[in-house]
RNA sequence: GGGGAUUUAGCUCAGUUGGCUAGAGCGUACGAUUCACAUUCGUAAGGUCACAGGUUCGAGCCCUGUAAUCCCCACCA
């Protein structure tokens, strides 16, 4: 393979991705069922070897991805490369979800754009055609997530239908039949009329909306109601206890207007004196709170709108009215009978459908529900055991107290496409010794038989999440008789807007079914914002497809520009700028690669040899006098397949080594941005504008070839295809860098390291001088001069390759020119007296500016407190500092004069 | 009403146990450039760390309060 002269990540990426798919590099190296050779209860594999496991959040079967599945991608996917490159045994788990809901309402279309209706067919029928049309749609996102370059095991791909998580929903769902945990309630749920199906609480969008509140007459009492169309419901009025003004009224009754019923005046708490007049009429049928009061009182239910809409029960003036006509004609009727006593505009909040926006009509329902309160207990308890730690942090808090307030959780939907509900209902009524529900897996037909008795199947399917919430149980295949090492996960990466959802119930479900908390961490990842902070949404036309970005810039470019400034739990923005920042590191470090590889081609094999266990012919440029040369043996030599040669050599070691720590502390604890950031500006301030523009003098090719190695290795989980390709197109690099091992810290001398540092300052200072005086092109004028320093004696060459003057010089006779001030050393730009002369304001600037931070130094230390109570080493500091200012503005004032 | 956050450069964000002159990227200005890279190199400007108190030798960081913004939950007859 030839370097290409451009960074063209298109024209890598793909093959990279199919060389390590079909060189099976993404399998887990220990099996994931543990295995027990020698019976001694242990698998011996893992002696060696810890597992790393994590699952991806199932995308849509047949859908694509979106900013979001882009993001966590890059999350999941850096951790896992990072912990494979780490020696573990790696997992990471890739999904597919059947998407029950949103993939249903795609189908109704389709299925309404060809002039039919979901009740034209079975449910058996509906189940198979949608699983035809996924079939049809399926594989978009799976192409898409090996374009982001998700490193997950394929072969262990599981999909939200397969037949393992089916039978293990179901054995949950037995085994919670059994301890009594499932029941069947009437009871209001969120329904919704367009798609005729329950929703849960959390899948229900509440909106402000405008609204009128209206005062309606019921004899002697006035209620206010903002759906009078619901009155035929009404089965009491209630008034507040502790309300003087209707104390009397208590257990008397009332006309309900538009009717022949009398209904009773009750005493309840839900009455808000303050609120309007202070009665209210209770529909236990249609609103959620007089459901609750119909429950404490015992009243009846009477349900006047049918589930598609429509006026039901009610006088046959009203039957088959839709619920907006039949409002308008109660009102109308109100109004003739004199009793409607006043309306009031308001803003309440609103109910919606979250897919089609139609109102959520609260509506009374058969459901199977889980008792939730053991399960959150549970699961309390455990979280308050710090079992599971989590990104950010806040977020247990608020997790705690959600489950502290969760309510029973209605897991019945009227939807085809999902896991069939394995209950059963009795037929013949006269078998009255039988159970009313039986629990059966045979959900393929839909009527059985048990012990003579004829049960037919539920209708309905299990909320998604019900499912969902086995998800590390089944992707890790954990089973009674199987406990995995891979389970629990180690990590659990996913947005924040899924912590009750989903997190909330994988919690509890994975400690009623193992009784072990399903992963050790949590990771939180906030919403992807526009670039202005807004809300990505198809009608605010601002999405951004992840795949565009790929394919304009590369997968690398779209997965470091993506996490760049992110932290756990932050909803925040996101423009192409971060993505050209990423394509533009993978560009440099492209171009890096290619300088070195030059470098190692055009270096003979001997002369190779001969620098690494010799000073070589670079003898001259290395300084025997400051560096400490000395104190590197041969042994060094000898223990690696580098050595340190030259002051910047030690240099880059120190910094690589101090970017590897950062690193590693930094993805440990879910730093992403930093980790990746500081990885940006090694690679870029200190490797390349530094390190191999000294290396240009020095070629040290051993130590070229393993600190990009190693550098390549650190990058490689967040930008895995330009660091693979690299590895490819080098020419002594063997096998995948994928399946490398994690780099160690390099080898210096400290001393020297830090002599570089000092050139460092120098020829900063001389660039920013040089930049300063007036006139342009300074850099070439002029010359350079020391005075008795050793250390610039030494480095003649590359100060001068450094800082571009013509010359470097000894100083003769008096100094002249221009004194460099901050690196105190004896420095001069061979500058004429005349530009010397016009470069005097901004040196009366530095010499003020410099004393005020004198003045600030010299506060703190007559400060008697501060000597007293500060750390030692910091006011040792502080005089040390004042040391340097007080020499520092001498040498200005000294330099002024000579002006 | 309950809970959780945020406020630092023009923009997007770092700033971990309180410690020197508060950082980065982008943007801006100025300068450079055959010799890995214009997807480049060099330099600079730009901040009362939302506000007011407090603790401390020392506060962007800790405490109290205020303001603004955002998210979630519940309620709104």
């Amino acid at each position: 393979m030839k370097f290409s002269s451009s960074y063209e990540p298109n024209q890598f990426e793909p093959d990279i991705y199919a060389a390590w798919e079909s060189a099976g590099v993404f399998s887990p190296s220990v099996p994931t069922v543990p295995v027990d050779a020698d019976a001694n209860g242990y698998d011996d594999r893992l002696k060696n070897t810890s597992v790393y496991s994590i699952v991806m959040p199932p995308p849509n079967a047949n859908g694509n991805l979106h900013i979001g599945h882009g993001l966590t991608v890059a999350l999941e996917d850096s951790l896992t490369r990072y912990y494979r490159l780490r020696g573990r045994s790696t997992w990471y788990i890739p999904g597919a979800d059947h998407a029950g809901f949103e993939t249903w309402v795609v189908y109704e279309r389709a299925l309404e754009a060809q002039g039919h209706t979901r009740f034209e067919y079975d449910r058996n029928e509906l189940y198979a055609r949608v699983w035809d049309f996924v079939a049809q749609q399926r594989g978009n996102m799976e192409v898409q997530l090996r374009a982001l370059g998700a490193s997950c095991s394929w072969n262990d791909l599981t999909f939200t239908l397969d037949e393992n998580v089916v039978d293990r929903v179901y054995t949950t769902f037995e085994k919670m039949w059994n301890d009594g945990m499932i029941y069947r309630g009437e009871k209001l749920v969120n329904y919704c009329p367009k798609h005729q199906t329950a929703f849960a609480d959390i899948e229900v969008e509440h909106k402000d909306e405008p609204g009128t509140l209206w005062d309606i007459a019921y004899d002697a009492l006035v209620v206010s109601t903002t759906r009078p169309e619901t009155l035929f419901g009404d089965v009491a009025v209630a008034v507040n206890p502790n309300d003087e003004r209707y104390k009397d009224l208590i257990g008397k009754t009332v006309h309900l207007p538009l009717t022949d019923r009398e209904i009773p005046v009750i005493a309840d708490e839900h009455a808000d004196p303050e609120y309007g007049t202070g009665v209210v009429k209770i529909t236990p049928a249609h609103d959620f709170d007089d459901f609750e009061v119909g429950e404490r009182h015992h009243l009846e239910r009477i349900q006047v709108i049918s589930e598609d809409g429509h006026m039901i029960n009610v006088p046959d003036k009203y039957y088959g009215l839709t619920t907006t006509e039949c409002r308008k004609q109660v009102l109308k009727d109100l109004e003739k009978e004199g009793l409607l006593k006043g309306e009031k505009k308001l803003t309440h909040s609103v109910a919606h459908c979250y897919k089609c926006g139609t109102i959520i009509e609260p509506m009374l329902k058969e459901q199977w529900f889980v008792d939730v309160k053991t399960l959150a207990r549970t699961a309390i308890e455990h979280l308050n055991n710090n079992e599971i730690k989590f990104y950010p942090e806040s977020k247990k808090k608020v997790l705690i107290n959600y489950l502290e307030n969760l309510k029973d959780w209605n897991i019945s939907r009227q939807i085809p496409w999902g896991i069939a509900i394995p209950m059963f209902k009795k037929i013949n009524e006269e078998a009255t010794d039988e159970p009313d529900w039986i629990f059966d897996r045979r959900t393929n037909l839909k009527e059985i038989e048990k012990s003579g008795v004829k049960y037919i199947r539920d209708e309905d399917t299990f909320d998604t999440w019900f499912s969902s919430s086995h998800w590390p149980i089944v992707c890790t295949n954990w089973s009674e008789e199987n406990p995995t090492p891979y389970y629990p996960l180690n990590v659990m990466e996913t947005g924040v807007d899924l912590i009750f959802a989903w997190v909330a119930r994988m919690i509890m479900m994975g400690l009623y079914v193992t009784g072990e908390v399903p992963f050790k961490e949590v990771y939180l990842h906030g919403m992807v914002l526009d670039a202005h902070g807004k809300k990505m949404s198809k009608s605010k036309g601002n999405v951004i497809n992840p795949m565009d970005l790929v394919v304009k810039y590369g997968s690398d470019a779209f997965r470091l520009g993506i996490i760049r400034g992110r932290s756990a739990g932050m909803s925040q923005a996101f423009s192409e700028n971060s993505v050209i920042a990423g394509r533009n590191l993978c560009n440099k470090l492209w171009n890096i690669s290619r300088l070195i590889q030059s470098l190692v081609d055009e270096t003979p094999e001997d002369t190779l040899s001969r620098s690494i266990f010799s000073d070589g012919e670079n003898t001259e440029q290395a300084s025997p006098v400051t560096t400490g040369a000395s104190l590197r043996s041969e042994k060094d030599v000898s223990l690696a397949s580098y050595s340190t040669l030259n002051m910047g050599e030690d240099w880059i070691c120190r910094e690589i080594n101090s970017c590897l720590e950062q690193v590693e502390a930094d993805i440990e604890t879910y730093r992403f941005a930093e980790a990746a950031d500081t990885l940006y500006s090694t690679i870029w301030d200190k490797y390349a504008d530094w390190f191999l523009e000294s290396q240009k003098l020095y070629k040290n090719i051993p130590l070229l070839k393993k600190t990009l190695e190693t550098l390549l290795i650190a990058l490689h989980p967040f930008a895995p295809f330009v660091t693979e390709a690299i590895w490819q197109n080098l020419s002594w690099t063997q096998g995948f860098i994928i399946t490398q091992i994690w780099p160690d810290k390099l080898e210096f001398d400290p001393i020297s390291a830090e002599n570089f540092e000092n050139i460092r300052i120098i020829v900063s200072e001389v660039r920013t001088t040089l930049q300063a005086l007036p006139g342009a092109n300074n850099a070439k004028k002029y010359d350079l001069m020391y005075d008795r320093d050793s250390l610039v004696e030494d480095n003649l060459d590359l100060i001068q390759s450094l800082t571009k003057v013509p010359h470097l010089r000894a100083l003769e006779g008096s100094p002249k020119g221009l004194r460099l001030t901050l690196a105190n050393r004896e420095l001069y730009l061979d500058v004429p007296e005349k530009v010397v002369k016009e470069y005097k304001d901004a040196l009366t600037e530095k010499i003020l500016s410099v004393g005020r931070e004198l003045d600030a130094l010299n506060l703190r230390l007559q400060n008697p407190n501060y000597v007293e109570r500060a750390p030692e080493h910091l006011v040792k500091e502080t005089r040390g500092q004042i040391a340097e200012k007080e020499q520092l503005i001498s040498r200005l004032k000294n330099q002024l004069t000579l002006i």
